[in-house]
DNA sequence: CTAAAAATATACATTAGTGTATATTTTGGT
DNA sequence: ACCAAAATATACACTAATGTATATTTTTAG
């Protein structure tokens, strides 16, 4: 009784975000763990079926905390928006790496895309919300929460490499340019 | 002489395209062109070889029509940023799959994510000056130019599926918001 | 139409990975 | 301290790749 399922799903999620899905083999993760292959077969079927728990592991950790954000601040428009991007740049409860990792991996894997886009339509829905509460009419309202959503995702995409202070220092000229207004 | 040096390239490319660089396989392509894969290295040293060549034909097709749409229609920053939306639209001389596909490859390959860094922060640079010439102070002609930038990216590696035709309704407003202007 | 050269095929040795079946350890409960 | 069960290790068979060396087939130039 020394690793537990949950290790091998740290192991995995951790190389694949580091390395892509194609990096996380069994015998990998099993040398990182400091044990043989033959173990892993105690813990899973196969690969593929600690590949699924790992997508159902990111589904679990990713979605609620944008949603739970934006409710917490409504019915102040200023605040949700301020609320999001705070949980995207603190990269606390919400983990953007990983988010960017299975998106990568849904690109060749229709499985994934499936999961993946519809965790995006909702996340883009939910951000269409904040910009009603701050008086855009609904196509503007829209248009806006798929610049702010894509705008995020293409961050990540690109591997930016740039501190946590640096990226504070521009909020409040994003924040203008997202929502179009000057309150902040 | 039945394949050229071109065939095997223009199959690795859509392959890279379609399901990603691990699938980029010298046998795979042989297969897909006809040949066994003894006559891959009549051609190319090795497997590496080609991929480095892949990359640097992605870097001579996407990276001239940007800067080119750009200076065309200087100094008319609103004709710029049109120009731009264009070219991302039509996918006729700027390949965007081919872009988010060697992004994805960058994240794994530390050589592949150096080049692609440089391009990007070329094309960022180059997205500055439309803005300015639409009369943004300096600061926020870069935030817009990345917001525009970032969003592009975004919007491929989530690999929406919408027709040109859906996308050209959303033009006019994705215009107003990106710009701040309701000059179109 | 033939001979050199270019392209392709074949055969071989090697590596990294998969999964299964069967030992051999560890470990926790009595 | 001992024994069952849980965890881990080992050994095996198999697959998909890589690259090299050597045939064999096609082209093409004279």
């Amino acid at each position: 009784m020394k690793r537990t399922r949950e290790e091998w799903i740290a192991a995995a999620k951790a190389t694949l975000i580091t390395q892509g899905v194609d990096a996380v083999r069994v015998d990998r993760l099993a040398r990182d763990l400091g044990v043989t292959r033959g173990s892993f077969y105690g813990y899973f079927a196969g690969r593929d079926k600690l590949l699924s728990e790992l997508i159902e592991v990111w589904r679990q950790q990713n979605t609620t905390p944008l949603h739970e954000a934006i409710e917490a601040a409504a019915p102040d428009g200023a605040a949700q928006v301020r609320a999001v991007m705070e949980l995207w740049i603190s990269e606390e409860t919400f983990s953007p790496p990983f988010d960017s990792a299975v998106r990568d991996w849904a690109r060749t894997s229709p499985e994934v895309a499936e999961i993946v886009q519809a965790i995006d339509d909702e996340r883009i829905d939910a951000l269409i919300d904040p910009f009603r509460n701050l008086g855009c009419p609904p196509k503007e309202a829209m248009i806006r929460a798929r610049v702010m959503y894509y705008h995020q995702v293409g961050y990540y995409a690109m591997g930016v490499v740039e501190d946590e202070v640096e990226r504070r220092k521009l909020t409040s000229t994003y924040l203008h340019v997202l929502t179009g207004q000057d309150i902040f």
